[in-house]
RNA sequence: GGCGGCGUAGCUCAGUUGGUCAGAGCACACGGCUCAUAAUCGUGUGGUCGUCGGUUCGAGUCCGACCGCCGCUACCA
């Protein structure tokens, strides 16, 4: 639970690294990520929506050579299936950013200059064991039999570097102190707790730079070396926004951010992250939401493990709205989910074909048979079976703190009143219009208050309704949500379910 | 090893500061209805609320021990 600025909202994803591939996981986080934006805009907020790809390392420039490109001519062509996956899954992001952008690079360089003279970043010796491949330093400790590195299993190096180093230790206190201060910063409270005793159990600086590669953004007072790829890259979120180049809007959404991220990149965002703004003298990040792992039967998604779900298929075959609603219904923003066809398809089924769908089907069905096809206005209040208004509060509860789950399963709740209203009503045994045009003029109010709640999870599917019931969608959300608004008059002919239930393939 | 979390109906989970707290959804069974997409409505499953103790008039709800599972414990996007 965290209260939103009240009149703009900056919401980040990660930026994906370009040696990947969208899976089911990363469409996961982008779709929560559209769903949260999606909400605000219809709030009324001032939106802004950031997504990128990371595009320095060693790894690239590696794969490049392979390739016979340059660094540039890779990651051009790489950073393209990201775009085009997100453009076909129709996520709503203002901005993609790629860390190679020239205004990326001087962001860079302007935000780790300020930490310099701050007196922050010093130079010093770095000895390691390197995993060429990982592009990380381990400890003994975590070799595999004493050598060899725990992920690609191929003997490390010891290699001495000359390095630049952020004073990390220096934020231990003022980040502790942040961490009480502001005890909503990190949600789920259990991802808090961690970062919370990582920087409790005693912080050490770290190296940011590097000499051995060059494909990364170079330090401005010593050009020797280029910044590690994960010092460049976490400042994509102020470039965006103008860190160094427009006062304005950077003040319009710094520090009023939320930063999405999975669970593995915990300490960069918690820890590492506000430390570095703190030194840079700008505020940490207000609002840290960490989201869990899509697994698949229990599994995590890998490519090493031959487990992998491309959400383009899905989408092709069941539809966006269908793996979006999933998505978001079943796994509670900050835990893992399990992804499965046979549950999407189920709960698409129970709740958005049955419970939305049929809802819908039979109020239709009785216009044409009994309202000679012209839905009616609605009466001027709710049935008591709806319990309206405290329904709709909640949803909006739901959305406001970032619990898709919940606004979900309360719209279903509204649905199953006005499922049960008919049962108690049967408009279908009456003759009379009158008592027919309120009875389901009450119900096709609801379902036009519960579409528009369901924009930001199924923005398609919600407007295919609004539009049978002749309701615009372009409206000021917060004004549309009070019971007695619906006019009628939208003229319904016979037609096909708008919401048929699936088949596993 | 250290710190933290979890273990509630077949499945996924809710359960504020202890006293209708033994629940919801899905699945399943039976019944109703037939306006509707094998839909929808109603009823039901006798779940030792991980185990054993303790505090209390009373504990999933507090304390202790134990069993099982999991996360973090530094430079991997």
């Amino acid at each position: 639970m965290s209260e939103t600025s009240p009149d703009s909202f900056y919401i980040t994803t990660p930026i994906y690294y370009v040696n990947g591939t969208p899976h089911v996981g990363t469409a996961y986080t982008m779709v929560v990520a559209d769903t949260l934006a999606r909400w605000n805009r219809l709030w009324g907020r001032d939106t802004f929506f950031l997504t990128g790809t990371d595009e320095h390392g060693l790894k690239v420039s590696q794969v490049a050579q392979d390739n016979n490109m340059t660094p540039k001519q890779w990651v051009d062509l790489m950073s393209t299936r990201f775009i085009d996956a997100w453009k076909d899954l129709g996520i709503s992001y203002d901005r993609f950013i790629r860390t190679t952008e020239p205004e990326h690079y001087r962001t860079v360089q302007s935000f780790l200059s300020k930490i310099y003279e701050n007196g922050f970043i010093y130079k010093d010796l770095y000895t390691g064991l390197y995993c060429v491949a990982c592009e990380a330093y381990y400890n003994e400790s975590e070799l595999v039999q004493g050598v060899n590195c725990p992920v690609h299993l191929r003997p490390v190096t010891e290699m001495v570097e000359e390095n630049y180093f952020f004073r990390l230790s220096a934020f231990q206190d003022p980040l502790k102190k942040w961490y009480e201060d502001f005890p909503e910063a990190v949600t789920p409270s259990t991802r808090r707790n961690e970062a919370l005793g990582f920087i409790l159990q005693g912080l050490e600086d770290i190296s940011i730079t590097r000499t051995s590669i060059d494909w990364g953004v170079p330090v401005p007072w010593d050009n020797e070396h280029v910044f590690y790829v994960w010092y460049d890259a976490l400042i994509n979120y102020l470039t965006a926004i103008g860190y160094d180049s427009d006062q304005g809007v950077f003040d319009k959404y710094w520090p009023h951010v939320h930063h999405l991220l999975g669970k593995d990149i915990l300490r960069f965002h918690c820890v590492w992250w506000p430390a570095m703004c703190m030194a840079a003298g700008i505020d940490p990040p207000n609002k840290l939401i960490v989201h869990g792992w899509l697994l698949v039967g229990g599994e995590k998604i890998s490519k090493s493990s031959g487990i992998t779900v491309d959400p383009l298929e899905i989408a092709n075959e069941y539809g966006i709205d269908a793996m979006r609603y999933y998505l978001l219904k079943e796994t509670h923003l900050g835990s893992d989910g399990d992804f499965s066809i046979e549950g999407m398809v189920s709960t698409y089924n129970s709740d958005i074909a049955n419970n939305l769908g049929n809802l819908l089907q039979r109020c239709l069905a009785l216009v044409v048979s009994k309202l000679d096809g012209v839905t009616p206005a609605c009466p001027l209040q709710p049935p008591e079976v709806f319990k309206f208004d405290q329904r709709v509060d909640q949803t909006i509860r739901f959305w406001e703190s970032f619990q898709p789950t919940g606004a979900l399963e309360t719209l279903m709740e509204l649905l199953r009143g006005a499922n049960i209203y008919l049962e108690q009503k049967e408009p279908w045994k009456s003759s009379e219009n009158e008592y027919v045009g309120n009875v389901i003029g009450a119900v096709l109010e609801l379902l036009r208050v519960v579409s528009l709640l369901l924009l930001p999870a199924m923005p398609e599917s919600s407007k295919k309704v609004l539009s049978r019931l002749g309701v615009d969608t372009t409206v000021n959300l917060r004004e549309e949500l009070t019971f007695g608004r619906y006019k009628g008059g939208a003229v319904i002919e016979r037609s096909a379910p708008l919401f048929p239930r699936l088949e596993v393939e």
